[in-house]
This record gives C-alpha cells, sequence and structure tokens, in this order.
DNA sequence: AACCAAATTGGTATCGATAACACAGCCATG
DNA sequence: CATGGCTGTGTTATCGATACCAATTTGGTT
C-alpha cells in the first residue's frame, strides 16, 4: 500500500461529511456536541474526522454563528515586563474559558495603535482590551465609538471616563513616592525618567511626585530626555550626567525599575554609597526577581490582578453580567535596601 | 438633529454600498485598492465608510480569498523573556509585512501545545512556528502533516528532521560551556536545573556539558527537581541544598540565568565567594540588563535572529521562494565576572 | 453616424460553517 | 388505526466578504 498523497487543501466539514455518508449539519453537530446524534453515527465521524485531521474552521464558524473565541488585547510591549505581566493575567482569565488573546503592540506610538485597532476589531473579537495613557488618534475614538464593543481600558486609572477601567492611578503612586521621601526628611528630590511625551502614565507619576514634593517645601528636578528609552541603560546615562553635577540630591526615583538598576550602576561606578548618600526608589518591581544583594525599594503594582479583572470585564461585557466593571487597584511598596528610612527621630545620614 | 443611535451591529460592507448608492463590489475594490474606480466614487465610498467606521471582516474577507492575515507561534511562555525575545524578532518581520502574530502560550505542556495547534489550525494561518524542545503527542504530529502548511520548528536546533528548523544547537551549547570550565582547569563540577523532563532543550544542554565533562575525566553532579520551576527562587533552592553538602565544586553551570541569579543569591547570603571559591555559569543572557554589580558569565543566544528567521521562513513559505530554509545559530559567550578564568584566551570556544 | 476599445460598475457563485426548521421513522396510547 | 411525541438526520438560508465575468457607460476614430 502506498502513502495516501499530502493533500493540498485542508479537510473541511464537506469532506468529512462526504467521507461518513452524512451531511454536513450532522457533522458539525457531532464536533459540537450539540443536538441529538446516534452513538454508532457519532463514532464513525469522530474517528473519520481524526483521522483526516480535520479541524474546523473558525473563519466560517465565527462568521456564520456571529461570535468568536478572540479577545484583542493591545499593549505598548510584550518585552516589557509590566505589560506581560498583566498579559499572563489576562490569560489566565481567557484560556480556561476557550477564548484567546490576539496580541498587538502599540510602542507607544498612536497611529500603531490606530493600525492595531482596525486590525483587532476586523478578526471582530469578543471584546477588547487597549492600555490607556497614550495619545489617541482621533479616527481610533472614532472607531473604539462604533465598534458595537466595550472596550477596557488598561493600566490608567487615573482619568475612568464613560469607560470600563481597570488600573491604578498613576498621580496616586507618584504622591506615595512623594511622602515616603517627606516622612524620611528629605528635601531635595531627583525623578529621572523618559519616553514621558508618550507614556502619559509616567508622566503622571511624575506630576504627582513633583508637586507633592513641591507642596510640602521641597525640591525636585526632573531629568528625561525625549530620545531616550526606559532601560537600564538610559537610566545609568542620566545618573551619570546627574552625577556630573556634582549636587547630588537625597533620593531619586525612576520611572521603573530598570532605570533604577541603570542609576544604581552609575552609582556603583562613582563610589556613591546608596542608600547612605543616596537613596533611590523604582517602580514596578520588576527587579525583584533578579536581585543579589541590592534589593531595589520599589512600588509593585499588582499586574495579573489588573490583567485578570481587565479580561474578566472584557468578556462579561458579552457573556457574564455581573463582571463588566472598573476597579482601581493600588500599589504596594516593597521596602528594599535602596532608601535610608528615616529610623525613630533620627534623619538619614548624608 | 439628534444624535445617530448607537449601532447593535457594526456596519457591513452592504451598509457602506447602501449608504454610497453603490454595488458591494465597488466598495470591496475601492477599499482594497485593486480594480478601476473612478476618482469621484472612490472619494465617496471611502469617506462614507469612514464615517460609518466601518471596518472589513477580516473573518468574511479571509474566508473567501483563502488567504490569511495571522500567523500561528507557539512557544512556552511569553513572560520568560528567552520567548518574549524571540517574540519580538518574530513581531519585527511579520508587522511590516501586514501579517500578525496570534501567540499561544504551551508552558511546556504537551497536552496544552495539542489543544493550541488546533486552535491555531482553525484560524487557518499563513503560516505556523512552534516551538520544539518538547514531547509532542501523536494527534499534534497527525495535524501538522495534515494541516497543509509548513510548520517552522523554533529553537531546538539539534534534531532538525524534514522540517525548517531555526534555532540552537543545546548539545553543542552545552558542550561549549564544558570545554571552557575545562581550559580553566576545574575538575569538580554540577549542573543545577529543573523542569528538565519538560524542556527537552535544557535537557540536552545539561547532557552535553556532562557528558564533555566526563568524557574529559572530570566530575559532573547533576542537581535537579522535576517540581520546580526554572526561577531565581528555585536556583537559590537548590544551591541551598548543595551547600549544605559541604563539598563545593569548582563551577555550577544553571539551566538559565534566573536561576544563576538564584544561585549567586544563596552563595552570597552563605559568604561563598564567587568566583574565588565557585565559578557560576548562566545561560541566555537574560540577567544583562538588571546587573548592578555582579555581571554573570552566562551564553547570549541571538533570541531576536531565531525570531526573524523563523518568521521569515514561515510565511516565505507562502510568499516568498527563497526565504524557507532552516539555520542553526551559536550562542555568544558572555564573560562577566562570576567565573574565574585560567589566565589565558577564553574566547577559543566559539 | 456608426463602431470599437477602454473604463467603470454590477451580478452571481462561492468560501466553510451554523441556525432554524422540516421531515422521516418508531413506539406508545386511546 | 389514527394521533401524537420522540429521535435522529437532512434542507435551506445566511453570515460578510471576494473571484470571475458580464453589463454598461464613455470617449475617440473613421
Amino acid at each position: 500500500m502506498s502513502q495516501p498523497p499530502l493533500p493540498l487543501r485542508p479537510a473541511t466539514i464537506s469532506d468529512v461529511a462526504k467521507a461518513a455518508g452524512v451531511s454536513r449539519m450532522t457533522v458539525s453537530k457531532v464536533l459540537r456536541g450539540t443536538g441529538r446524534i446516534s452513538e454508532p453515527t457519532r463514532r464513525r465521524v469522530t474517528e473519520i474526522a481524526d483521522a483526516m485531521g480535520y479541524v474546523p474552521s473558525s473563519l466560517a464558524g465565527s462568521l456564520s454563528s456571529q461570535t468568536s473565541p478572540l479577545v484583542g488585547v493591545l499593549i505598548p510591549s510584550i518585552s516589557d515586563q509590566v505589560y506581560s505581566g498583566v498579559l499572563a493575567g489576562i490569560n489566565a482569565v481567557l484560556t480556561p474559558r476557550g477564548y484567546s488573546s490576539l496580541i498587538g503592540e502599540t510602542f507607544f506610538d498612536p497611529e500603531n495603535e490606530a493600525r492595531l485597532v482596525r486590525m483587532m476589531l476586523s478578526m471582530k473579537p469578543a471584546g477588547l482590551i487597549v492600555t490607556g495613557g497614550l495619545p489617541r488618534t482621533e479616527p481610533t475614538t472614532h472607531l473604539l465609538r462604533k465598534c458595537c464593543l466595550r472596550p477596557v481600558q488598561l493600566w490608567d486609572g487615573d482619568n475612568p471616563g464613560p469607560d470600563v477601567t481597570v488600573g491604578i492611578s498613576h498621580a496616586a503612586a507618584g504622591r506615595a513616592a512623594a511622602r515616603i521621601c517627606l516622612d524620611a526628611g528629605f528635601s531635595r528630590a531627583c525623578y529621572i525618567g523618559a519616553e514621558l511625551q508618550r507614556d502619559l502614565c509616567a508622566a503622571r507619576r511624575m506630576d504627582g511626585f513633583v508637586n507633592e514634593l513641591r507642596r510640602a517645601g521641597a525640591e525636585c528636578r526632573v531629568l528625561a530626555d525625549r530620545d531616550l528609552t526606559r532601560t537600564a541603560q538610559s537610566g545609568q546615562l542620566l545618573t551619570e550626567r546627574l552625577l556630573r553635577d556634582g549636587d547630588l540630591p537625597d533620593v531619586i526615583h525612576y520611572l521603573n525599575d530598570a532605570m533604577a538598576t541603570g542609576g544604581l550602576r552609575a552609582m556603583s561606578a562613582a563610589g556613591v554609597a546608596v542608600p547612605q548618600a543616596v537613596s533611590i526608589i523604582g517602580f514596578n518591581g520588576t527587579s525583584l526577581q533578579h536581585a543579589v544583594q541590592t534589593r531595589l525599594t520599589t512600588f509593585e503594582a499588582p499586574l495579573r490582578d489588573v490583567g485578570e479583572l481587565a479580561a474578566r470585564a472584557a468578556i462579561g461585557s458579552v457573556s457574564e453580567r455581573d463582571a463588566a466593571q472598573s476597579a482601581l487597584l493600588v500599589p504596594r511598596i516593597i521596602q528594599g535596601n535602596t532608601f535610608a528610612w528615616a529610623q525613630g527621630s533620627a534623619q538619614a545620614t548624608r
């Protein structure tokens, strides 16, 4: 006997029906487990379908039934642990319920977002999750209004608007960082960031930090560069720039843990003691698992929870009544050892 | 005039056609830029489509035209920087060519892989990229044969088989690590890993490492636990277990950088000097950006290149003639400062 | 004025599935 | 023996688009 020739075209439901000597509907019912089908027929169809390697076309199925197993998810970048953490939460909810996420990376670019929103909507997804905190183009806003979905806004909890929003208050996080500094008796702070014109969430954290400090009479510089990205390398570079000035602040708050790590590297190279000379605060706890000795003082947002709640809301707006609601979560402070906490009455040593 | 009511159903091509007073075909041609359409008609249709927020259904389009913009990608985990690095390369190739990746996470589970392969195939993708290195179920193999695609095997370059394969030789990487140790004059080594029964690539690295050492007459212990995962925590735990024995090896090779970092943590806590007392080698360079002072000695696989080549092969098998070919890439050694190099050459191991 | 080619536009079948209902047997019941 | 309720299974229309070709208009030529 010779090998069966490799099919040029994957098997369709008609192929299976013909091979099993039944109608297409019968095959459909058997494979989806709907309707009433006799046991012998069911077995025969199942076996033949398996043997043929038949996989129902989700394209045709979704088109016909007007339902989709896909949920569109737009995040700035998969490589960023913050968003991949959120994604893990999203998938943890979607997968067991038979949904799949269709992921798009915006890289903080509104034009990318516009392109991706169209792309997602063209797949007629069951839900849509978009990361807030970047300026949205008018066409995108228009599409999101016309698409007959209730898009879930992720991450940016500050301006909820009319939509379902799951995130944290970045302004409050920035203020919280400021209060920690004030409590420790610091009066000369510095914020170091990058891409602030694109990432409005980070910008809001900075505003909260700076304003709260200045409101309390403390001083706060800002060091950022439009052209740098949120990497350890940029953090190192900007910190070196700060160190060259010679006028050291009491404390530096970085846009994220990666930049803070770069800052630590610069301090270490320059022989500046942390936290004796300068205290350092990061954001988002992504460096924690990589720490050997220096455990960064930072904030840890409940990324996974954000993802889970968002996913629940996204499909809840379709299938469940109760779940489609906004949530404002709160980051946790990780104490670490890069911050000179006030010990009782004592000021931090300079 | 009152606000137009929010549509219950997103606009279809028929809605646009009706509103523009032309046939569906004309709308289709205008929006896809095919056929000859007069300028006035083109403008009118475009404007009306935009105003209605019409987005063509990629479901219907793909079904009709028998083409798809989707490429299925199966990786063990998005959160693992190794695979998200590969993914970045994949997307860098796919996105500018109008394709999108549909990502599935197997978590090293063959059953998950089986489920996801079905799912991917049901979307009738233009290409399929699957990560090798985990045992494949028979139904999965069967499906992959019948699906009329040429799936691209990722990461596991050791057993190419008949398929297009893009990856690295893990056995060779393990042997390279062994040779470095031998060159440094080490004769008592240890391999620390986890999940080796699931991740065959890691297992092959271990085999290469252990065999090469033993072949040269050196001693090599293996420390692994079926139930632990490849995290810093597990690395720390296993290293603590090793330290308790008291019989320190010259060098430890870890499954990945995360576990090595955990190992460093354990060493640091136990007051064991690295690399004076013990040398440490990781794998995959994912800790590099987080390093403050301790720069791990490790291997850096060209993750992005692997992704790019795989993506090119995946869609090349459809649209381009030249590109669908296998590639075997080679990891680069990162010297770091956790390894006591012999006072001579260290770069001999390609 | 007649005619032909090019430029536009529309009609119909089809892609692969599902929804909704119709229909054929078969047994029990009054 | 007719009626009615179950079971299984098949028919037809439809989902939203595209392929292919037919139909119509337009403009230029002789």
